[in-house]
Parts: structure tokens; sequence; C-alpha cells
RNA sequence: GACCUCGUAGCUCAGCUGGAUAGAGCAACUGCCUUCUAAGCAGUAGGUCACAGGUUCGAAUCCUGUCGGGGUCACCA
């Protein structure tokens, strides 16, 4: 038993031995606050009222009664209303003479399968900051579900087909000159990702005066029923009152025009012909993707994350039709007149939901139904984990509500992972303004730091050219996604471009220094502390550097509960914290005893696994010197 | 307009399943390298936890309202 189950049982016999309590109240213990003496603490408001005694004298008897029958508990103290308990040090030595060796601190397999989908990206663009934080937390969620005992799935479902595509396609087309990576010397993805802002730079110089005169009143379109539509948007525009409405409807008639434009009918011509399967259209379309995936595999490598299954939208985009059929049958779904079907999730607080179009083609959440389907078709897994941005929790609410209401019994199973957008100082990213920070662009920025701090501090000395590639890049690395990891993933965050990405304080490369440090000693050490037998008198420094690797699987658990990296960094932070102190408050190769030394260098390597593990979890690597 | 979310030190963030005096890092200032890697350690300063009520022995944490930021309410994906 663990030493908070051995200490809450203690506390339980204490309550019904001292107090003839008839009910057993559910007894929670938490860890001391570093400014008092202890290592638990029990809170026994709750209870005085069993015990019908002040505070300070509930918590007394507690306190004696454990002192004698409790063995971990050597003594204890009480302020107020607060136990505080001391755990006997032998426990924390045996913890250490126990495990000091171990590299894994992983959880028993739980015998359940767990897919995470993460990345997604869209094809016509390369990635940007945004997409960074997606793979890093997709990445890292499945090295935690791993590490906790599940048997994990890393999916991509990469969208590659829509009108978006063929904006770029189009583009290329008609203004590429048959450009290619090769003749360009651009990645494959910043090529396809450079006619995408071509194609919208033409839409607006083509649309610009008839947006003008369209919002002005002087406009007017050859289709009867966007006319229509026109006119009635023009006129709640006139009859607006405010800013906001203004803005609003203009915005209305603008789209209006851009949909018409000869630019994009030409495009959704393009579009209806690649479903259609036109030879053309369909070569095109690979040739532009292929570019697209090897950028995607590049920007993934230097990243560092890795996917088990990719799934493709051209394949899935239809499949979600048959189970429309099949709930149309059950009566989950419904048809209106002109053949489109709608779920009605109005009961359960939320809209009437359109699930398939009227001409019979699929929606977003169409395919998504079927994907999902899929999924659990070829791997049977437990849990299905969707790593996407906020801004579609309803699409996934209703998404996992309609699961459920066809009775899927993976349903339950299914979890939107959602975080945050990454913000700049000026607002959130948008593409089609270009205030984007480029995913490869960062990486190389970063990569270009680590060089110029390594440097600037005099520790490039003594290593070759490949080991200072080597340590640039898992620096780099790790500043990064430590950045972006540590942050509690469900909130918006934020990256000034004009602030390079620390170094020092709460990071990665903070961190690994730590490990480094610490493997430079065992190289240095002379004696045969492995095997040698340790004295039982631990140093504070040592006991709270104990405490601190005991708890790393419940962190880990913590980690996977709450779907969050960043709990795993605050603990390489506590861990990192706990050793520094240690180490400059005791010497380990200058000790001469060599019990104590042996016991110093047992506990740094515990200490050292302990972060490679944690460092692992979020997809950083360790490096041996630096 | 409806719904969802966030608001903690100058800045970036922890803490939020109610518990003691609200914590880190960065930036500022002070110390610590003839001794294990100073990308480190120790310390000073910096807070009406957006605001107002409520529940409670106890509220940054739970509830209600207000203000402010963001998001969603497409036959786009």
């Amino acid at each position: 038993m663990n030493i908070e189950g051995e200490i809450i049982e203690g506390i339980e016999k204490a309550i019904t031995a001292l107090f003839a309590s008839p009910e057993a109240p559910s007894v929670k213990i938490e860890k001391t606050k570093s400014d008092f003496v202890g290592d638990y603490t029990y809170v026994v408001f709750p209870i005085v009222r069993l015990s019908r005694k002040s505070p300070e004298q509930t918590a007394e008897e507690i306190g004696q009664y454990l002192k004698s029958n409790c063995a971990i508990i050597h003594n204890f103290n009480v302020i107020k209303g607060f136990l505080n308990l001391e755990v006997d040090a032998s426990v924390w030595f045996n913890y250490l003479q126990l495990n000091w060796n171990k590299t894994s601190f992983s959880l028993p397999s739980k015998n359940e399968k767990v897919m995470v989908e993460y990345s997604s990206p869209n094809t016509n663009k390369p990635l940007h900051l945004g997409h960074i934080r997606n793979n890093l937390l997709g990445y890292s969620l499945s090295q935690i579900f791993d590490n906790n005992g599940y048997e994990v799935i890393k999916a991509n479902l990469i969208n590659d087909r829509g009108i978006h595509i063929c904006k770029s396609m189009l583009a290329w087309k008609l203004f590429g000159n048959n450009e290619t990576p090769e003749s360009t010397g651009l990645k494959g993805d910043h090529l396809v990702g450079r006619y995408y802002v071509v194609f919208e730079n033409k839409l607006r110089e083509q649309t610009a005066d008839d947006i003008e005169n369209a919002i002005a009143g002087n406009f007017t379109f050859a289709d009867a029923t966007i006319q229509k539509r026109y006119t009635d948007a023009l006129e709640k525009l006139n009859a607006a009152k405010d800013e906001k409405q203004i803005a609003k409807f203009s915005d209305d008639i603008k789209e209006l025009v851009r949909n018409n434009s000869q630019l994009l009918l030409t495009c959704q011509e393009m579009l209806r012909q690649w479903e259609a399967g036109d030879k053309e259209t369909i070569a095109l379309w690979e040739m532009m993707n292929g570019w697209v995936y090897k950028g995607f595999e590049s920007t993934y490598s230097r990243l560092g994350v890795s996917f088990d299954k990719y799934y493709y939208e051209s394949n899935t985009y239809k499949l979600g039709k048959d189970i429309v059929q099949e709930g149309l049958a059950k009566g989950v779904f419904y048809q209106k007149p002109d053949n489109s079907v709608w779920i009605d999730l109005t009961n359960d607080g939320l809209d009437e939901k359109l699930v398939q179009r009227g001409d019979g083609t699929s929606v977003y959440i169409t395919q998504d139904i079927g994907t999902a389907e899929l999924k659990y078709q070829e791997f049977g897994m437990e849990r299905s984990i969707y790593v996407v941005g906020n801004e579609q929790d309803y699409h996934f609410k209703v998404l996992f509500l309609i699961m459920q209401k066809l009775g899927k019994s993976y349903a339950n199973g299914m979890y939107h992972a959602s975080y945050g957008m990454v913000d700049l100082p000026t607002g959130k990213m948008k593409s089609r303004e270009g205030t984007v920070v480029d995913a490869d662009d960062l990486i190389s920025e970063m990569y270009q730091t680590a060089k110029d701090k390594t440097i600037e501090l005099g520790k490039s000395d003594g290593l070759n050219e490949d080991e200072l590639h080597n340590l640039y890049h898992q620096l780099s690395l790790s500043a990064l996604k430590f950045f972006i990891l540590k942050v509690d993933p469900k909130k918006r965050m934020l990256f000034n471009p004009e602030e390079s990405i620390d170094f020092q304080g709460d990071t990665g490369p903070f961190i690994q220094y730590t490990y480094a440090r610490i493997q430079s000693i065992l190289r240095q050490a002379k004696i045969n502390w492995q095997d040698a037998e340790i004295p039982n008198n631990l140093h504070p420094s040592e006991i709270n550097t104990i405490k601190v690797l005991y708890d790393f699987p419940t962190v880990l658990a913590e980690a996977s509960r709450e779907y969050s990296p960043a709990v795993i960094c605050q603990y390489c932070l506590d861990l990192a914290r706990a050793y520094n102190r240690l180490y400059n408050e005791v010497s380990i190769l200058r000790e001469t005893d060599e019990g104590l030394q042996s016991l110093r260098l047992k506990l740094a390597h515990h200490t050292a696994e302990g972060l490679k593990f944690g460092l692992n979890l979020l997809g950083i690597n360790v490096v041996e010197r630096m």
C-alpha cells in the first residue's frame, strides 16, 4: 500500500476508535505546505461535529493515536485545526533503496485502446504556430496515455479536399507559370500556400469595386435568387442602427459578391470537376497535394511528431451517408421536404443540425460521423480523443450527442481534447491577413537562438559538429515545446514574436541542464556506488527530492485524467528545482563518506531518470552534456 | 440576441475536486564560481486573485449578477 493510503486508513481507524463514530467520513489528506513542519496534513474541521471536541483537541488526539498505532508516522504537530504528520525518514529511504535503478515510471497495462487524432491539417497552406500547439499536445497526450498503460494509436485525418484546396490549385493553374518546388527551391507546402495567398489577393483585387458598389446599393446579380438575397441584405444594412450591425450586413454583402465572382465560380466548378473525377483536375490535385505532403513530413520530422495511421478526407467524406440512412430508419434523424436530413437537439439545449444536404452530399459533420464509425471498425478502441481547437467545442458536442443517440457503443468513449488559440500581441493569427507565425520559420529561428546562447555561454567547446547540431536541435525544440506545453491546454496563450523564447528559468533547457549536470557527475564518479550499502540518514533536501520522485505515478495518472501535458511540465520543474537545491546544499563527489556519496549518486541517478522520463512524455529528448 | 469560455504581481503563467501567511519564471535589485557544469542556487521588492453580492467554521477556488476579453450559433471545413 502507498503512503497516503496507509495514513488515510490510520485516520479512519483513529476516528472510529476515538470518537465511536457510527458514520465513516471520507478522509482526505493533502501535502503539508512547505512553510509548516510535516509531510501530510489532515484538516479536522469537517469531523469536529463527530468528535464533539475543539478542532485542536480533535487533531491532537488523532495525532497521538497515529503516532502510537501507525508505523510510518514518526511525529505530528497541530496548528488550529490542521494536523501535520511527519512520515518516518525510513519510509523515504526504503523507497530510494527499492527504486533508484528504475528507468520507467509507467503505470501497468489497462488493456484498453485509445486513439488520439491530432494535427489534421488542410493541404492548402503550410503549418503555423497554432498547428504546432496542436501537434505538440497531440503527441504528448499520446505519450502520456501510452505510459498510463493504454495502447495508443496516433491518427492524422488529413483535410485534403474542398474549396480551399481548389483555390490554391486554380491560382497555380492561372498564375503559376508551372512553378514547382524544384524550380523555386521552396518547400512544397510553402509553394502551395503561396498560391492560396495569390488567390485571395486576386479575389480581393477583382472584387474590390463590385463590393464597394454593392454596399452602396449600385449592383445587380445575374442570378435571381442571389439578387433577392442581396436586396434583402441591403435592406437590413440600410435599416441597421449600430456599427456592429452595419459591419455584419456589409460583410454579408461582401461575401455574396465574393462568392459570385468569376474567380470563385470557376473555383467551385473546379471542385465539381474534382468530385466528378475529371482526370486533369485530379492530376493537378495529386501533384500539388504531393508537394504539400512532402513539406508536412519534413515539418513533422523536425518537430519530432509521428503518426500510426493517416485518414484522408477524400476517402472518408462520403462515409457518413450510410449512417445517416441508419439514423433515418431509427427515427433519430428526420427529412425536410427538400430532402435535407436533420437532427433536432433542442431538447438537449442545442439547435437543429443539418447532417446531409438536400442534394445528398455530405457536410462536415456527416464525414465525422462516418470517420468515427470507420475508426471504430478498424481498431475497436475504447476511447477516441480528438485534439482540436476550442472554436469547435460546439461541433464536437453535437457530434458526440449524435453518436449517442444513434446508440453507438463507442460514443461514451469519445472526447474532445479542446485547446485554446495561440494569440499574438496584435490579436488572433489570421491566414488571410498574413499575421501567422510560420512553423518552419519558428523552428529555424529557435535553432539559431539555441546556437547563439550556447556560444555566448562558451559551452560549445569540445563538441564536434554533429554533437553541436544535435545539441542546438534538442535545445531549441525543448525550449519551444516546453514553452507551449507548460500552459494549461484549455486556455488561450500568448506568443510574442518580438521576444525570443527563454532558455532560463522555467524552461525546457533548464530541465535538460539539470539532467546533463547529473550525467556529468555520474561520469566522474570513481567509487562503486551502485552496489554500495547506503546509510539511512537523509538530508532535508534529499528527503524532499525523494518525495517529489515518489509522486510521479500520481502525477502521471493526473495528466491523463486531465488530458494535460502542463501537469507534467509543472512536475518536471518541481523535480529539477528539488534536485538543484540539493546540488547546492550538499556535495556529492567531494563527500568523503563513501556511503553518503553512494546514496547521493543513487538519488542523482534516479532524479535524472525521472527527468528523462518526464521530458519524454512531452516529446522532448535529453542531451548528455550541454 | 442566445450559448460556451477566460479575467491571479509590470509581463508570461501555476494554484481552482473549498482549507493555514495566494506561488513560480521573466524583467529590476543583492549575494554565491581557486571546490561536482552559474542555462544554477539563495535573497529583496512587487497582489483590493476584474467588480458586487451569496453559501460556509473557512472562498482565488462553489453559486448569482455586473463589467471586460475571446469563441460558437453556415446546405464552409
